[in-house]
RNA sequence: GGGCGUAUAGCUCAGUUGGUGAGAGCGCGUGCCUCACAUGCACGAGGUCUCUGGUUCAAGUCCAGAUACGCCCACCA
């Protein structure tokens, strides 16, 4: 069989990925003989396309799941996508937009068709690029937050929360994006500093009954004035008090006095409230209840007047007199401009300050008083907290769990209504006979006119009117999105509150193991999912919360459209493939930490493949059909070489597990690079090659020397293959198959079902190992000085060596090694030695080796290196010698590392005086 | 205003419960197209572990403080 010299990616990664999609590897039904293992991804949105930072979610979903798969468990990872309102009605009215057209064109039913139509072309997008990348979701499970059964699930919660009075409606300040013109909840609209001014007005105070308006401030008048600071000037227009600190000696003989609001000339009050903090702006306040969230708690305790000035648009409304029909910043210039011209306008100061910015448009959000549903969130934060603290839920790094905790403890109230058109739509009837105008309800349940049912009620509960319509609005996207990890599995179909009994499915599979989100999601999601696991299920959704950092270009920016430095994963896996995309990304991902990218670091995950490709090239290339089982092996049958990198194997199986089991994927990934490339491929194969390639017809025991060399290869080879398949599913599977055609042990269908190595405690071998690393610093250390030498290549070398009767016979034993790896002519072995001629030399482990160099060798340099030798054992004999003359320390330290101590200092001693007589060797000669 | 994270080689990061000549990858320099691999092989240079103090026989590692950068939360107009 002939493989190509180079790794051909596209080929492999498709054909292996249909494969496994087709005989249906991926999907799993509940099965009591075995233990589950669940991961819900985190659903993307249905328009979206994958970027970087899904593939980083995603591959270490798909590296979880399959470890856990090989081990044995029930692995079942549910895929599935995010309606995500706000951002898909976006989407798609943008692509009207071109055609001229407006949603309130369409109609809602006709808008929704297109959104539909949009979903069905594109929606598959995303999911199409998750196989790309390797992801072995169950696709038979694939959920979507609108489907039916789904939206069921949403409805089903809206009904049983208001039931519990954890629902209600009410006219409160909320975060309003005037372009998606809809409301969003506090998490939705964060906030941003923005260079912004801090504007002084001056309002006239009223002194007599028939006062005029101020047209011109003068200077007689400059006492009948309070100055206001505000970094909105138009809101003033809005403004229903001035409010000053009770106990501010400034501003005490103004209190309860009346001002005429300029450009409005309405009047009103100026009130006293301890809330006002003396020390900024002026100390004065202006009050604008409906728009601002601590003026309207103003408006409340004083019974003020709530005047809205805006359009949902951002547009200036009727109520904004001249200023009608203008942008909110258009008007803030109007506003300003003529203050300034009638001389209120005291001064104008640059003022950094935080401002909500829409989440999804990045629109400066406005807050704006109307009437909303919200959620009561305290009573559902307060199991959710208790899990947290029990340690019932884990994040991983565990610093989130302040975070979590922190929000928790501080959480406010969930505004759940959307105005906009695509989502579940509010399970809310009203009665047309009986509803009143009330804008304030706090118990909607009691409220004459308002039923809440999953279908249309046919009458009035009330009066039996048939005149009913249903609410406008729709929920928030992540309303559904809570309830991820369980209306996945079938709930509420398949469950009963009251008996908890549940569907098979749901039983088995929930709670599901591990959620694995980036840190922007935290709020948004993952603490709700809590939430709503422990209300509907009554159990905790998922034990292990992994957190992962967030994606950026090289320079730390985060990846964005609008600055350019976008890298595509699926052009990554186009030049690279999907397994160097993942194993690259993996290995540079510290745990919590964020991610550095540039197109240069997959490189190192291409080669990686390549290196695997060609080792196994090579061991295939020498392996005829597989004769001996490993297991048959006789401990007298193994050379050194087998038992070390059999001893180095369990050892990285058994970290790479450990690793593995903390999700440190990153140093899972460096140890096998580690292992396969620096001690199998360039220590193991290079010492096997001899062996491999003796083509002359061999002696019985050479024959079987060969024959076990093939086997430990093939062994390692397999092994190494099961360890990686998770980071790297396709290379894996497709040398593991070239592996099977020559191995009938090899049973399963996919590499994906090979049991997961666990390691053979009786091929640790720690005196192999030791002895290895002999041989290893010989070879360096003559490679070292042929370099420095300037010794050609094919300058074949004598080594002498000189040591106890014991280390020679070492040597010798093992000679076969010295012999693959160096261009030897000869070894000599003494247990004394006679000046040897015009030599470089070498200590190691108190063996002492000579290397003839006549002609080659410069004095000069030799001596310096030895020197240098000399120095570096010289600085650490002197810091242990220090130490060992240290009462405390010999009183103090354990015994143990006192020995250790010793023991190295005179080890140093003697490798100081070997090299001492090397330097004056070398001295003697010139 | 609170809270958190990070600081180790030119860059990106490892560094277990403190145990003592400081690690990897990339990059760099030198020599090699050596019969699996130039997406490769060999060798090498490169570090006051941010600073100050403390605990300890012993600190990159623990504690306190400082500095720098980054992030999150909060209703100061």
């Amino acid at each position: 069989m002939e493989l190509p010299i180079r790794y051909n990616s596209q080929e492999v990664e498709d054909k292996w990925y249909k494969f496994w999609e087709d005989k249906g590897f991926f999907h799993t039904e509940p099965d009591p003989k075995k233990k589950p293992f669940t991961i819900v991804i985190p659903p993307p949105n249905v328009t979206g396309i994958l970027h970087m930072g899904h593939a980083l979610n995603n591959t270490v979903q798909d590296i979880i799941i399959r470890f856990k798969r090989m081990q044995g468990y029930n692995a079942l990872w549910i895929p599935g996508t995010d309606h995500a309102g706000i951002a898909t009605q976006n989407v798609v009215e943008k692509s009207l937009a071109q055609e001229g057209l407006t949603r309130q064109d369409l109609g809602r039913e006709k808008f929704l068709e297109r959104v539909w139509e949009w979903k069905g072309k594109y929606g598959s997008t995303i999911i199409q690029q998750l196989k790309k990348l390797g992801a072995s979701c169950d696709w038979n499970r694939t959920r979507f937050t609108l489907d039916d059964e789904y939206s069921e699930a949403v409805l089903e919660t809206f009904i049983r929360l208001y039931e519990k009075g954890l629902i209600y409606r009410g006219n409160y300040i909320i975060n309003w994006c005037p372009r998606c013109q809809t409301a969003l909840s506090d998490e939705e609209a964060p906030y941003e500093e923005v260079e912004g001014n801090l504007y002084y007005i001056s309002y006239p105070l009223k002194l007599t009954s028939n006062q005029q308006p101020v047209t011109r401030k003068t200077k007689e008048s400059e006492a009948t004035y309070i100055v206001v600071a505000t970094t909105r000037p138009e809101t003033m227009l809005g403004d229903t008090a001035v409010a000053v600190n009770p106990k501010d000696k400034r501003y005490k003989k103004f209190i309860g006095k009346t001002v005429i609001l300029p450009l409005v000339n309405r009047e009103i009050k100026i009130i006293a409230d301890s809330i006002i903090d003396m020390d900024f702006g002026t100390g004065a306040v202006k009050v604008t209840p409906a728009h601002d969230p601590n003026d309207y708690l103003l408006g409340r305790k004083h019974k003020l007047e709530f005047i809205n000035i805006l359009n949902p648009d951002g547009t200036m409304n009727e109520r904004a007199g001249k200023f009608r029909g203008l942008d909110r910043f258009e008007c803030r210039k109007k506003v300003v401009e003529e203050l300034e011209k009638i001389g209120l306008l005291e001064k104008v100061e640059p003022y950094r300050h935080s401002v909500g910015h829409c989440y999804r448009c990045h629109t400066i959000i406005e807050p704006y008083l109307s009437r909303q549903w919200f959620v009561r969130m305290k009573p559902l934060a307060k199991p959710a907290i208790k899990v947290v603290k029990k340690g019932k839920i884990k994040f991983f790094p565990p610093r989130w769990t302040k975070i979590y905790l922190n929000w928790m403890e501080n959480i406010h109230d969930w505004c759940i209504s959307r105005q906009i058109w695509w989502g579940h739509r509010l399970p809310v009837y009203y009665c047309k006979n009986c509803q009143g105008e009330k804008s304030e309800i706090e118990n909607p349940k009691s409220e004459k006119g308002i039923m809440v049912s999953k279908i249309k009620p046919e009458k009035c509960r009330w009066c039996g009117s048939t005149d009913i319509y249903q609410d406008e609005d729709v929920l928030d996207t992540w309303f559904s999105s809570w309830l991820w990890p369980f209306a996945t599995l079938g709930w509420p179909k398949h469950y009963n509150l009251a008996t908890q009994k549940r569907n098979n499915e749901l039983s088995y599979f929930y709670p599901t193991s591990v959620l694995v989100t980036a840190q922007e999601i935290i709020f948004f999601w993952v603490a709700r999912m809590i939430m709503a696991g422990l209300e509907f299920m009554r159990e905790i959704p998922f034990r292990h919360v992994y957190i992962h950092g967030t994606v950026r270009d090289i320079t730390g920016k985060k990846m964005s459209k609008s600055l350019g430095n976008i890298i595509d994963p699926v052009e990554i896996i186009k030049n690279f493939g999907a397994d160097a995309l993942r194993f690259s990304l993996i290995s540079i991902t510290a745990v919590g930490q964020d991610i550095f990218l540039s197109d240069e670091k997959f490189k190192s995950g291409r080669n990686f493949g390549n290196k695997i490709w060609n080792a196994a090239r090579f061991i295939l290339m020498h392996s005829p059909q597989f004769k001996i089982p490993i297991s048959q092996l006789r401990e007298n049958d193994l050379s050194l070489a087998d038992r070390w990198i059999l001893s180095r194997l369990q050892k990285t199986i058994h970290s790479v597990t450990s690793a593995l089991e903390r999700y440190n994927l990153n140093e899972s990934a460096s140890i096998l690079y580690q292992f396969f490339w620096h001690e199998f491929c360039d220590w193991y194969l290079e010492l096997t090659k001899p062996i491999l390639m003796k083509t002359e017809q061999l002696t019985g025991s050479h024959q079987k020397q060969k024959e076990i060399t093939q086997a430990i290869l093939f062994e390692i080879l397999e092994v190494f293959l099961r360890l990686l398949h998770p980071f790297m599913p396709f290379i894996t599977e497709e040398i593991w198959y070239k592996l099977k055609e020559k191995d009938t042990r090899l049973r399963e269908e996919s590499i994906m079902f090979s049991p997961w190595p666990v390691p053979e405690e009786s091929l640790i071998d720690g005196v192999a190992e030791k002895k290895m690393n002999i041989i290893q610093e010989i070879v360096k250390g003559v490679r070292n000085i042929c370099m420095e030498m300037d010794v050609p290549r094919e300058k074949k070398l004598k080594l002498i060596f000189k040591s106890e009767e014991k280390g020679l016979n070492f040597l010798q034993q093992n000679r076969i090694y010295l012999e693959a790896l160096l261009n030897i002519e000869s070894l000599e072995f003494y247990t004394e030695i006679k000046k040897p001629r015009f030599s470089s030399s070498l200590v190691v482990e108190g063996i002492e080796l000579y290397i003839p160099l006549e002609g080659i060798i410069d004095f000069g340099k030799e001596r310096k290196r030895i020197a240098e030798e000399i120095k570096e054992v010289d600085d650490c004999l002197e810091r242990i010698e220090d130490k060992l003359r240290n009462r405390e320390f010999l009183q103090h330290a354990p015994p143990e590392i006192v020995e250790k101590e010793k023991k190295k200092r005179d080890e140093l001693k003697q490798e100081k005086e070997k090299w001492i007589k090397h330097l004056q060797e070398i001295q003697d000669r010139d």
